[in-house]
DNA sequence: ACTAACATGTAACCCGTTACATGATTAT
DNA sequence: ATAATCATGTAACGGGTTACATGTTAGT
């Protein structure tokens, strides 16, 4: 159970809504660990039945009630004590890595193409990153501790995307060779 | 659907067993894709009853019998067909970012603990990767088409590698800073 | 006698995606 | 009218992990 403890995490300093940490997953910890809205409504129920969250129905007006979570005593200690478990590593799963495997001259420009949009996905996302790292990390051997977790995430995630630009650059001249 | 793809990548060159495939699953394109020998089996059963792998018994003297698959018409032609298919970006999703998250001075030592050991893990499997890369793929621009794809697969996944070593080092300096 | 490698599977469960479903309010 | 945002769910399916199950041969 890994995604129930992405969502915990996530509620450490505010409570949110299901709607809300949806929302929030694709910045923030999302660039990490992305899920749908029905995953996060179901790992929700499951985490407030184990009394890991608490509800509590907030009234609104000119808008949809919300159903509004934060972590319960129980929750931050099985939180805290999973961090001390140790995982395995994990191996990035990417079909283009396996298409790539099936290169020849027929597919090697919709190869190019694919690699293309990756990297200018790529581009925009570590815009994102290096505007919050100017922001709000960049001092970090000044951060109070928990966030400079944060910012060895953010900067883990930045280094390898700055070498994901540059293999990108290196795979579309090699494909270029690739006659067709 | 992805593993049976990926298994039908191996099967391009050899005609392999269930077994086999588990074992050369731990390198090669084992590096990007994982998959236990259960999952395998299944996969390899769906396929031959799709008719895109085919299936012989092959008698053995001294061991059991194993029954042995290849690549039919009809699966190249699928494997062909789905490399054009366009895949999106999967986040990498990774526990280890999770519990940076939720960094603090109890949880520290434990975090630099489980860093150095990704960290000795990808020095082992870098020297693996680099010996390939020697030996078989030292002059890119030359290699037969598909064995320039196979090059790239190993060259980010030595890039990222080596990225992921210096974030090491990195993280390892600023755990240092926290008290406990 | 025991362990490792060879070889193939079933069953239960968990995690995640896709499609479907509903309904209010606000802005164009 | 129509689309976008807010808000929460169910159902079906697919993919993957873990545990369980079986049996042979070769080496120590």
């Amino acid at each position: 159970m890994a995604l129930g403890h992405a969502i915990m995490t996530a509620l450490l300093d505010d409570d949110l809504s299901g709607y809300e940490l949806a929302r929030d997953f694709e910045t923030s910890l999302g660039f990490f660990w992305q899920a749908s809205h029905q995953q996060i409504y179901l790992e929700l129920r499951k985490l407030s039945d184990k009394h890991w969250l608490s509800k509590r129905e907030v009234t609104q007006r000119g808008k949809p009630n919300k159903i509004v979570y934060g972590m319960t005593r129980a929750g931050r200690e099985a939180l805290a004590a999973w961090v001390f478990t140790s995982t395995r590593t994990q191996v990035a799963k990417d079909d283009l890595l396996v298409k790539l495997y099936n290169l020849d001259s027929a597919n090697a420009a919709h190869l190019s193409g694919e690699i293309t949009a990756r990297r200018e996905e790529m581009m925009r996302r570590l815009y994102l990153y290096e505007k919050i790292r100017r922001r709000h990390y960049s001092i970090p051997e000044t951060l109070p501790t928990r966030r400079k977790g944060v910012y060895l995430a953010l900067s883990l995630g930045i280094h390898q995307g700055e070498q994901f630009l540059a293999w990108c650059d290196e795979a579309l001249v090699l494909l270029a060779t690739v006659e067709n």
